[in-house]
DNA sequence: CGACTAAAGACAATCGTTTGTCTATAAACA
DNA sequence: TGTTTATAGACAAACGATTGTCTTTAGTCG
């Protein structure tokens, strides 16, 4: 290409645009090659040079879904540092589908990437990357985790409705198929025990649908307030969820943080948009994000990495709690 | 790889896999083949293929942001399209700088890619890869560009307000480097005449901050009311600056929509979380990502297409809009 | 039985780089 | 002047596929 055109050996455009050690190439010549390559806006072939095996400069990220919401924004965080360091990188979105969660490494793989970033995905099997996971559920051999410190997460979000006087909280019990249902779940309870905070079986909202919109959490308060209303907070699955529970309890005649205290999960962008604005814990997702990408890059220069990286939570009271009423009403 | 260890040429491989006509095989060596591919988990390196000049199945998308809001929807419609046709994509995010623009068709075009999609993207100069745009603002020739038809987005919110009484209406007007703004104002601008409706220089906002929270309209409306009152509604640049409206008509003490009503664009998903939920135009964002995608593979697949798609807004009627108030306070 | 033909698959060039090895040319030394 | 040594760059072999051409083998026909 730029060679013949500088009646030059391919090679030694090479070494000049590479700077490749080791090799004598008079001042005179690489300024030649490096003028031509200026002018003609040369650029080398990934492809071709990934043929030799070299690194690609390419990242494969997968998630479960592209548009607003969580997943987007832990991947503007990873985006952010890998475009920064020179990367590109894939987006494979596979709804959660078993199916696609295989295949596409391996496509990924095909197609020359690096590493492998995995956002809230239940990876399996062997990856044919370096992996990095952000709220990976499963301990995958050799994928560095990036997760929230959950237990940190209940005892803020527990503690600040403790402290407001709040002893009947039904609770949300996210989807199975969403990677940190169980795990929050399982540090709320231990939290509530460390508190001596009784969990009530009839509080607790279990809930199934794969929505993404307020609906997820609006049947389960509703039909939850047609049998009893002795309860004076809820602690939400996720925000989403929240702001469906708020317009359940609204409709229903309840006053929100009045009658009821609702706590949100995620701090995504609209809870601080609506009214009452939520208190909600909020995970440093974009934090996440560029953490895994981080740690990912680290991988890649074989530097050693913990299994686990904990990031901590945040606590961000707004208007959606207050103190619990005294008087409760039984149904 | 494969073919050693069946004892192969390559070359035959690849004639069985890729079903190559004119090339006899015997079906027993064909089983062979599709045997051994499937047990190891073959999958040919498109890098190697793509070498030979034949098409890589991948695509790179430019936008601004990843992230909430506008451009992640696009990109998901998008996404999805081009997921089930099996292409793969890049994203390459500019933040709306020059260079960055300039530069990274480039390197995608080294990447290998068959196409760009450009998102909300200021693109200039020649495009090393065919490409088509969404809500490109300049007509790049030899670029197919997807936009809202805004001409009829203004119809329907003028129109809408017309409607319910109003007469002194408020506008704001976008960011010069969001590439929507000219356009969806020159259009309000000429619906307006159309309606005879008079435009008071007074009550119009122009926005200039780099934002994507509500924090984007609320000084604006904010200023306006500490000099003057004498409006009935407000016509918003897009919804998150709508809802930073709302709150600062809140703060100032009026009621929305009985005292002003306010209108959205967009239809983001928090405009139906927020009380009051918000009457906003609808762009079709998903619908427009996936035309873009399939125009850009029919592109790919050398057929004509025309310069501009059109895409039909639609009125979003909820609760931020109502009668206009009879009685104008003049501050 | 010999000539022709079709089938099956090997061989080799190619894509655009990288990188190890080798060869000219020129400079330096004895 | 003849020998050594550094320098500048060419040469060629990869990388893993695709694809045009060529060869071998076996089968068919007269």
């Amino acid at each position: 290409m730029l060679a013949e055109h500088l009646d030059l050996s391919p090679a030694t455009v090479s070494f000049v645009l590479n700077n490749a050690p080791g090799r004598s190439i008079p001042p005179a010549t690489r300024e030649r090659v490096k003028a031509a390559a200026k002018k003609f806006g040369y650029q080398p072939s990934l492809i071709a040079r990934s043929l030799q095996g070299l690194k690609t400069q390419t990242i494969g990220i997968l998630l479960p879904e592209l548009g607003e919401g969580y997943h987007s924004q832990v991947l503007s965080g990873a985006a952010d540092v890998l475009m920064q360091e020179g990367y590109f990188f894939f987006t494979a979105h596979h709804r959660h589908r078993k199916d696609l969660v295989t295949e596409y490494p391996r496509l990924l793989q095909a197609r020359g990437v690096d590493g492998i970033l995995a956002i809230d995905t239940q990876l399996e099997g062997v990856l044919p990357a370096p992996t990095v996971s952000v709220a990976g559920h499963t301990a995958v051999p050799g994928v560095t985790n990036v997760v929230l410190d959950h237990h940190r997460a209940a005892e803020l979000a527990l503690g600040h409705l403790y402290r407001l006087g709040h002893r009947r909280i039904a609770y949300m019990h996210g989807q199975p198929f969403s990677s940190d249902s169980q795990s929050r779940w399982q540090a709320i309870m231990q939290v509530a025990r460390a508190l001596s905070l009784e969990v009530h079986p009839e509080l607790i909202i279990q809930l199934d649908r794969d929505l993404n919109t307020p609906e997820l959490g609006y049947p389960g308060i509703h039909q939850l307030l047609l049998r009893r209303r002795d309860f004076t907070a809820v602690l939400c699955f996720n925000d989403v969820s929240a702001i469906g529970s708020i317009r359940a309890l609204h409709d229903a005649g309840l006053k929100v943080p009045a009658d009821v205290s609702v706590f949100g999960f995620d701090d995504i962008q609209a809870a601080s948009y609506i009214v009452p604005s939520l208190t909600t814990i909020r995970q440093p997702l974009q934090h996440m994000g560029s953490l895994a990408a981080s740690s990912l890059l680290r991988k890649l220069a074989h530097e050693k990495l913990p299994d686990i990286i904990k990031v901590d939570p945040e606590l961000v009271v707004r208007e959606s709690t207050g103190q619990a009423r005294s008087a409760t009403r039984r149904p």
